[in-house]
RNA sequence: GCUGCUGUAGCUCAGUGGUAGAGCGCACCCUUGGUAAGGGUGAGGUCGAGAGUUCAAUUCUCUCCAGCAGCACCA
């Protein structure tokens, strides 16, 4: 009976165990070193404990930190147990529920018990010190396999009734187990877990917040207070974590927003962005670059409505599919009796008649682009036709999901769809890939591309899948980016219900990702648009879609641009490129020619005149991030010349005033126009 | 949309059951100063909106709205 068992492990060899082995004794086998740093085993592809003895023949690897994205989670999940432990350690009573491993470390919803209030911010300190006392006690970690009443029982009897409530629902095929921290503390879980609390590190975890939440997330039941921290593992890593929260919170888009008077938002239009004269001067830059980024790549750019009859959104499936994101208004002169209060200052709401005919708000431009390629009778001989548009569009967002610049509700995209032919879908996609590319380089963007793949709820056969991601996967091939260094991944489930998607993840300075360009191959919408087009065989055929966008909405990624150059935009997008400061009032008549001197070379410049040291000039604008100060006192005056201060650079330069507007122009040239 | 927190001057924030304060900014005056804050004076607020409790509410209660954090969502 006692036959050796046969583990196999990543390198091919295969080691000979007794019966009862653990992953743990493997480790030990292979060495002292190992044994010590393995926190986990995976077996034959499942995350187990170290401690879990083998059922037979396995395929084991061993988790050591090195397997970060493991170990992580590992770590992550034991922070919430121990968490947990350390809060009922200090109020006995109080009553756990679940504890789940986040993005960047972990949670547990627990109930304080009647004797005290909910807890707040300030039980964090405490509660920290009791997990460490936890940690540094090194308790060993043990999994135990209970029975259901077993389980049911000792929640009861411990007065946990969300415990009990849930070990009596968990699915009959499943081992339910339970971890042991010590002897005097256990919790109900699937696990794995390291093999004690001593494999985290103490000093690697922080509690950051209190929220509430619901027992399974329903409000009809109790309410619980959710403990949040952020967990790593080591100090390391989490203060470059912390260091990246502040550094976040340094270049939050909305506080340089103002700080910079680039733009603002009210209640009265929340989700909506009101931009200001230096915030638009960034914008018309970008859309200026994107005009002849399209313009160059063979688009031609249309204008469609922003208001559609209904009729139109049902027949091209998006008010069956997002009615309620989207705005609705009636079709409706508003008669002056029916308006009622609407027209005074109560703000009442006008009256619509209840066979009002509707037309909605544009969520996306797709359906209108379709409608302008079915103009006429377009021929093979035509296609590829790549019609864009900077397409307003209005999507009524979850409020909750509202932020900044980065989710709106009115947003412009850079957006555009490819009509074309079967045979040109993999051509079209690649172009668009160097497109990307170029766009992205001209900003100092590095990125990731992947390929969202087949979600569950999909229209189309699987045929027309395979087909549609193999012409992404080609395109991607053929332009040499199905790679490391292009960050290559294939998503799936993560597909559009049409479509798979290619996207575009940029990397910003601070190391954060942010999803902005993707293409789409898109063969339902001409569909249910019946748009053909005519073939060689004088057919009627259908067209491919490519939906596609590179900065995908002008908002976010000029919110994005703002944190990722943390306000100091690139000269050619500064909304000032140049102030002129003056020393004294004799320089005011040379600053004036100055100015107007640079603004005749397409320079944004602004004069300060002020009755203001020069102190004080030099630090309000370099407050403001403009990249280029121009001082003039008497001898410059004098001289012609200006002393040109560079943001970021500590020397000055004292040069002429025609090389300083040659040095600008140059600055201020957008990467595109550049030799 | 869900949960928690927040809403006081243009901005950042303090404060109070008897209708409010600071710093910065702004205006004016003095100062004409050579590379990150010169000095003085002054203006500026229906304390998010509505309702309730109260002799009295910015303050307490409720509802709504918005913002922030997290979750869910993102064609």
């Amino acid at each position: 009976m006692s036959e050796l068992l046969k583990i196999s492990l990543p390198d091919g060899s295969v080691r000979e165990m007794p019966q009862g082995s653990t992953p743990a004794d493997v480790a030990a086998a292979i060495g002292p070193g190992l044994a010590k740093a393995a926190l986990a085993a995976r077996v034959d592809g499942e995350l187990r404990d170290l401690g879990r003895p083998f059922t037979g023949d396995a395929e084991l690897a061993l988790i050591t930190s090195r397997d970060e994205e493991e170990a992580l989670e590992l770590a992550r999940h034991d922070y919430a147990h121990v968490l947990a432990e350390a809060v009922q350690a200090l109020w006995p009573g109080t009553q756990i529920t679940f504890g789940p491993s986040t993005d960047d470390g972990f949670y547990y919803d627990v109930m304080a018990p009647v004797s005290r209030e909910p807890f707040g911010m300030d039980d964090l300190p405490a509660i920290e010190e009791k997990m460490r006392e936890i940690i540094k006690a090194d308790k060993p970690l043990r999994r135990e396999v209970w029975t259901r009443d077993r389980l049911i029982e000792t929640w009861k009897a411990q007065g946990e009734s969300f415990k009990a409530e849930w070990a009596a629902e968990l699915p009959d095929d499943e081992e339910l187990s339970v971890y042991w921290s010590g002897e005097d503390w256990m919790d109900m879980c699937r696990g794995p877990h390291l093999a004690s609390t001593g494999k985290l590190d103490p000093d690697a975890f922080k509690l950051m917040r209190v929220a509430g939440a619901y027992w399974r997330g329903d409000q009809k039941n109790a309410q619980l207070t959710r403990i949040y921290g952020t967990g790593w593992l080591n100090k390391k890593q989490l203060n470059a974590h912390l260091m990246r929260l502040e550094e976040a919170a340094k270049r939050d888009h909305r506080k340089l927003g103002r700080e910079m008077d680039l733009f603002h938002l009210q209640e009265e239009a929340h989700g909506s962005v009101f931009w200001h004269p230096n915030g638009y001067k960034i914008w018309r830059e970008l859309e200026a670059y994107m005009r002849r980024k399209m313009d160059g790549a063979g688009y031609q750019e249309i204008k469609t409505p922003q208001l559609m009859d209904v009729r139109q959104w049902t027949q091209s499936g998006h008010w069956g599919k997002y009615a309620e994101n989207m705005f609705a208004v009636p079709d409706i002169v508003p008669e002056v009796e029916e308006l009622g209060d609407f027209a005074g200052e109560t703000g009442a709401n006008p009256k619509v008649a209840s066979d009002a005919h509707w037309m909605a708000i544009k969520p996306m431009n797709c359906p209108a682009h379709v409608l302008v390629f079915k103009q006429g009778i377009t021929s093979y001989r035509e296609l590829p036709i790549r019609l864009g548009e900077m397409g307003c569009c209005h999507r009524n967002e979850p409020h909750g999901a509202l932020h900044g610049l980065m989710r709106v509700r009115q947003f412009t995209q850079d957006d555009a769809h490819i009509f074309c032919t079967e045979s040109q879908v993999v051509e079209e996609v690649r172009a668009f890939i160097e497109l990307a590319d170029s766009v992205y380089k001209d900003f100092g963007f590095t990125y990731a591309i992947k390929l969202a793949l087949r979600p569950e709820k999909r229209f189309g056969s699987d045929e027309d899948w395979d087909k549609a991601e193999q012409e992404m996967r080609d395109a991607v091939a053929e332009a040499g980016m199905a790679n490391e260094q292009y960050g290559w991944e294939e998503l799936p489930g993560e597909g559009a219900f049409y479509a798979p998607k290619l996207e575009w993840h940029l990397t910003d300075a601070i190391g954060r990702t942010w999803q902005v360009g993707t293409i789409q191959g898109d063969r339902v919408l001409p569909e249910r648009l019946d748009a053909t087009y005519i073939g060689e065989d004088g057919g009627r055929h259908r067209p491919v879609m490519l939906h596609r966008a590179i900065f995908g909405s002008y908002e976010r990624f000029i919110g994005i641009l703002i944190e990722h150059f943390a306000g100091r935009l690139p000269v050619w997008l500064a909304p000032v490129q140049a102030v002129v400061a003056t020393i004294t009032s004799d320089a005011d008549g040379f600053a004036k020619e100055a100015v107007a001197k640079l603004e005749a070379a397409g320079i944004r410049v602004e004069s300060d005149l002020r009755n203001e040291k020069i102190n004080y000039k030099v630090r309000e604008h370099s407050l403001a991030k403009v990249p280029h100060l121009l001082v003039v006192g008497k001898r410059e005056a004098e001289e012609g010349t200006v002393a040109m201060r560079t943001l970021g650079e500590k020397e000055q330069k004292f040069i002429s005033l025609d090389e300083a507007i040659a040095l600008l122009k140059d600055a201020v040239t957008a990467p595109d126009l550049k030799a």
